[in-house]
DNA sequence: GCAGCAAACTTGAATGACTCAAGTAAAGGA
DNA sequence: TCCTTTACTTGAGTCATTCAAGTTTGCTGC
């Protein structure tokens, strides 16, 4: 199934630009709202911030792209959805790097207690140092886990 | 040991700004900035905004509050650190609460592959509806957990 | 193929959490 | 009690993101 196909699926209108998100998006390695613009303009010519964000909004909702949201820097998208994967995210330069779930099938986690709550997601973030970060700080001992 | 105890173990001058502040989180339920400043208000009188963001930075990196960040929402802190908790949040109200590892020690997380990555830390988040806002839309049914 | 409508897009302004900067006050060791 | 350093105050600034109002465009039905 091509992109249109699926933009059609999910009720949306097929336009120039959000094929070149999903194709910037998933070319990408979890680019955020800056990056996506800044790809879009260069397949299709000038597309406005907002329409941006409108479209990724749209696709998220749709379940076409999944936001991924690490504290402290801007939201970013990937095209790798309803599988079982989480996130590395390096402290220093903010690179986000899949992991496949250690369960390896959904639902990977449950709560040891749910507290009452009606449960539909888990979002699992690893904190740390990627490899590059790693050599440039001369970093080898990791503190303790905690979780 | 005490708050004042606590804060000057950790080489932090001992204020009323921060006494009012650790008491207030630590009676309050993940608090964010702006209720933890009307809490200090309310007990020791008029405390700046920016003092408030100056001294729960200083506590958090001093290891006497841990910072939660669910995305879309500001940031809250608590004062159980150190020992090995999620947490549930509410995609409706953004109420968040503890829950206990479900393997129950640190690290009770390691990713399947680290990518190289020099990981010290996991963040889990189980995202959901709290009991009182199921009652409130009605909702019974769990989507598919997706992680 | 064309009309009409809703969705998508444009421009521009606003919001809100948070940070930065410079000066003043006060904690706590000498 | 003095002095240094840390904490606090006030005020301005930043940045990702959203809101609003008006225009354009994809698409369904004729």
């Amino acid at each position: 199934m091509d992109d249109a196909e699926r933009l059609r699926q999910a009720g949306l209108r097929v336009t120039a630009a959000r094929l070149a998100i999903l194709r910037t998006v998933s070319g990408g390695d979890h680019l955020d709202v800056d990056a996506i613009h800044r790809g879009v303009c260069e397949r299709v010519g000038q597309v406005s911030l907002q329409a941006v964000y409108d479209s990724v909004n749209a696709l998220q909702r749709s379940g076409l792209l999944r936001r991924i949201e690490p504290a402290g820097s801007p939201t970013r998208y990937e095209t790798r959805v309803g599988d079982n994967h989480h996130h590395l995210v390096c402290r220093r330069c903010g690179r986000v790097t899949d992991v496949d779930c250690a369960v390896g099938h959904a639902p990977c986690l449950e709560p040891a207690s749910d507290a009452g709550y009606l449960v539909d997601e888990a979002d699992v973030i690893y904190w740390g140092l990627c490899p590059p970060c790693r050599a440039e700080t001369g970093s080898t001992e990791p503190d303790a886990v905690r979780a």
